[in-house]
DNA sequence: CACTAAAAAGACCGATCGGTCGCTTTAACG
DNA sequence: CGTTAAAGCGACCGATCGGTCTTTTTAGTG
């Protein structure tokens, strides 16, 4: 059984992902964590050898939650198409509550910590490079199995994909309207079904 | 002439402006700004009420610098498309120095002051209405001329547009390559050319 | 139930934060 | 050049920051 201990760390840094992801991840004081939390400073500081280290447990859980729901968005998905499509629409919090406010932790990281805090920005890359790759692979996997175009290169499908969709949140989440995010999402999914599906012997140079 | 102290005022402000878009609009102190100035606390005291009326002053001039950017790309534009793919384009610092260092400002300050500064936020709503909407006429005019297609909406367009860029823009900023915003910059050319613009009677539901 | 180790509390520390104010220096102008 | 107001300086303020440490409370176990 988990000990109180390790109970208490875990809803910490779940609170904390939360907190510092709508409040900044550089901006947020202890206090607010403790705050939150109900704990004291002497409490907190048990479970966490610092700030710094409690705000990289909390990014590393916010990014797990992030992935977790799109990985198992690809559930039942055969084709690359169809796995890209999930993907996409998985992003629209069409049912159900928003899983993370304040929107995606790994472009918010990546902005808020460029020149500020190399420690976290280095923690983002990686995340946002195990992002990409997933994108990649998958369309390394269509492009072998000659459903999408031969000559469409995976590392600009993905900047294009997640470029688009993390614009399209950054739009919702400043107007606080689901609006900018949809009209991304509809574009990328026609982008994917024209543009990287193989169709008839139709051309087109890219 | 300008006096001594309305040219420091604008030093100050240029600097500072350079400093937050890069380490943060929230979380610069004033100590740096006293150090990247020259300037002891007295001394930039006097030129502005508080550090939030500096960081306002510091916004409106880094946005001021980017739409200056953006609108001198229009010279010379005749039809809607040769307008967007400018303005497309105008993203991309290929020849001289990056005129922003840190990126996009109205990105920056959107997601750093969500939920953690209001009245940030409020003028990073309104400086992207004003570039959303610049935008949105430039697509209105070619619709009426007939230029455009008549089944778009300018408002999907304009978000589809920015958020693709600003994706792009976080992301070659955060791997310090600019592969994938020429990546985002290509496919939004792609996109005016192929799905804004009228064609010959070849139809194709969006 | 008793005992012990884990967990939490909260007073305390030096550093730094944004901001003020009286004083000195410098620029502008007759 | 002399005068005066603008510009700049830097010591100082209270609040808050991240972090430490001793003490108290609580949870788990024989």
């Amino acid at each position: 059984m988990t000990s109180k201990g390790e109970r208490t760390r875990n809803q910490v840094i779940a609170l904390t992902a939360d907190l510092m992801n709508e409040q900044g991840w550089l901006g947020v004081p202890i206090s607010q964590v403790m705050a939150v939390s109900g704990l004291q400073k002497g409490g907190l500081y048990r479970h966490f050898e610092s700030r710094e280290a409690l705000a990289y447990a909390a990014f590393d859980h916010a990014v797990a939650r992030v992935r977790d729901r799109l990985i198992d968005s690809l559930t039942g998905c055969e084709t690359a198409t169809e796995q890209l499509l999930a993907l996409i629409h998985a992003y629209q919090p069409e049912d159900g509550p928003v899983p993370l406010p304040g929107g995606c932790p790994i472009m918010n990281v990546a902005i808020e910590s460029d020149h500020a805090h190399p420690g976290l920005r280095e923690r983002a890359v990686d995340a946002m490079s195990r992002w990409r790759s997933l994108i990649e692979q998958i369309v390394l996997d269509g492009m072998r199995r000659s459903e999408l175009r031969k000559d469409i290169d995976p590392a600009n499908v993905s900047a294009v994909l997640i470029g688009g969709l993390e614009g399209g949140v950054m739009l919702s989440h400043l107007y606080d309207d689901p609006e900018p995010l949809q009209a991304a999402i509809r574009h990328l999914h026609h982008y994917v079904e024209h543009d990287l599906r193989r169709h008839a012997p139709e051309d087109g140079t890219p």
